[in-house]
DNA sequence: CTGCATCCCTTTGGATACTG
DNA sequence: CAGTATCCAAAGGGATGCAG
């Protein structure tokens, strides 16, 4: 029997109550770690999001200001950036420092916090690199050989 | 100053052309690697989205017919659970087998290729339980201080 | 310069009904 | 059982205009 890989929290404080070891799956309703899971799922889908990546990727080895990062991640748009960035502010992946200066200057900064999460980002991008080719070969092979998927 | 993180492909056959680096952010128009780039992100995005994990994770360790997959993922709706089926299908997560029976039967069960996607996607996974009580304090402390976020 | 508010189009995804 | 097709509601996100 294959191995089960599971996650179990290993640094931080220690768990004050449930086994806190979760599986990816989600469990059926009513499983103790089912809230661990849904909530795992809510941080992962930090990943999920268009700009969030890009932005922490931007402020990888320097501060930068709300128009350096405008002009940096190039497709964002000024509303969704600035969404973005209030996410990440609340959930302490990285600083907002305003500077009471005219005009007006904000400076962005990773946390720690933000630099631990763009590592393990960077080992996830590191698999999609390694495997791009294979699945894009997987990709076209099965669009040769199964016509159209969701037709318009 | 700090360690520059950087995506390089390590493994897989030699790169035919650029240096094959990436970095996590994007580039200007123009860059070389901006294709790489977009081509990683497209491939994260299988993680944004809302089941191919979970679907993933149930395959973890054995093979499972649509319908036992249906009930073990708790909310997926068919429709979904079909579409995202065919996309992991595609990119050569999983297998699909047609069993000519009456009633039909559909096995799915996860490539190897899977298998590794899962094991990097667990190594974030970890992330997230190893600090979600810190992201949580983040988030209670930042709405406790900062009144209202896109107020209703 | 930074950022909020509004409008509006596009995408996503659930519910439901129907087929091999 | 394992889908496919249709309809529809909610969320995502761009463009633009205004404010501190």
């Amino acid at each position: 029997m294959p191995h089960r890989r599971t996650i179990s929290s290993a640094s931080q404080q220690p768990d004050s109550g449930r086994p806190a070891t979760v599986d990816l799956a989600d469990g059926e309703p009513g499983e103790q770690d089912e809230e661990a899971c849904r909530q795992v799922l809510r941080i992962l889908s930090l990943i999920g999001d268009k700009w969030s990546i890009l932005i922490i990727g931007k402020l990888r080895d320097r501060t930068l200001r709300f128009g350096e990062l405008h002009r940096a991640v190039t497709g964002v748009s000024q509303r969704m950036l600035t969404l973005t960035l209030r996410q990440l502010e609340r959930d302490g992946l990285l600083t907002r420092t305003v500077h009471p200066s005219v005009p007006p200057r904000v400076d962005y900064a990773l946390t720690e916090l933000g630099g631990t999460l763009l590592d393990s980002v960077v080992a996830l991008g590191e698999w999609a690199v390694a495997h791009r080719r294979e699945i894009d070969d997987n990709r076209r092979r099965y669009d040769a050989t199964h016509p159209p998927l969701t037709r318009s």
